[in-house]
DNA sequence: AAAAGATTGTTGTTGACGACAACAATTGTC
DNA sequence: GACAATTGTTGTCGTCAACAACAATCTTTT
């Protein structure tokens, strides 16, 4: 179908200067429940929130839990390597490691094969750092869990599985 | 399970200062492939770009067409009760209503029920042009379909329902 | 081997965005 | 009428993506 048959329909009270106080959710968002992006976009931000409120005691944000992921499972990585793999730009990853570098969990080891790039690894702060956050991030995924059912989590994961 | 039994096994070639040059998609992302926000975050990344682009030609990006989508569906709400419904900061508002009125978009009409307030209403040449964007936005949607197929896309959005 | 081009890490800028705090004008409550 | 709450506004701060520029270092070309 064409667009034009999507009718906004103004649904009351349509007049100039009216703005009576409306009870919140009798808002229509028209066109947005089809939008795949709209869902997504106001899912993740509930899910962020509550994975930074669940790593809130040892203050790991999400990034930085993916940038520790990756090294731990893959020691000596270059920073273009992380950044491509995680999909972030190469120049926000150098604050990201500063920061995890001044907090002991990660170290910057010049390369001898390359001498542009720095190896990366996890000190040994950093692994035991780790395992604790991966305790952690379990119990927020469990926490996702309970907000869209079991099922419903995997049924997600394996839609979205082509974007990891 | 508790989270020790997730070792985590380097690769390979664990030594210190390595780095070979590593072929981009052989790195392992050891637990993030179980976490659905990073999925999500990857997802939604994708999914605003492709917005973007799509709409590109007339300037308009997501949280824009969300607010004239829902001011187009319920003419003469207040700038609070927009906030409250799309989850913005009313702060955050002021600067996307003062850019979409400089575009002739949207005009903010002085309540006489309640002269704090703003009633929002489309301009005329806002409702035309929403109509346009609806019919960009559904090209969008049918990009989303392309990607991740049409009865993903569906099951998605019935699993994040809750969220809109 | 020298020159030209590409890559890596770094620094900086810009703009969108969420979170907060403060404020004037106005409304609601006691 | 005094006092608290709400609405729009302004401002600051920190996160994040997108670029652009740069020095140091490979890689390729000739």
């Amino acid at each position: 179908m064409t667009a034009t048959a999507a009718r906004t329909s103004p649904r009351k009270r349509p007049g100039n200067g009216a703005a009576r106080p409306v009870d919140a959710d009798e808002i229509g968002l028209d066109a947005l429940v089809g939008h795949a992006g709209y869902a997504v976009r106001r899912f993740q931000i509930w899910i962020f929130q509550d994975f930074i409120r669940t790593l809130g005691d040892v203050d790991i944000r999400p990034t930085q839990y993916s940038v520790l992921t990756v090294i731990g499972a893959n020691p000596g990585l270059s920073q273009m390597a992380v950044a491509k793999r995680l999909g972030i730009e190469r120049a926000r990853l150098v604050h990201l490691l500063d920061s995890l570098e001044q907090r002991k969990l990660v170290k910057r080891v010049k390369s001898k094969v390359d001498r542009r790039s720095h190896a990366l690894h996890l000190t040994p702060q950093g692994e035991t750092a780790l395992a604790k956050f991966k305790r952690l991030a379990a119990e927020h995924e469990r926490h996702v869990e309970e907000k869209i059912g079991k099922e419903n989590r995997e049924r997600l994961l394996r839609i979205l599985a082509d974007f990891t």
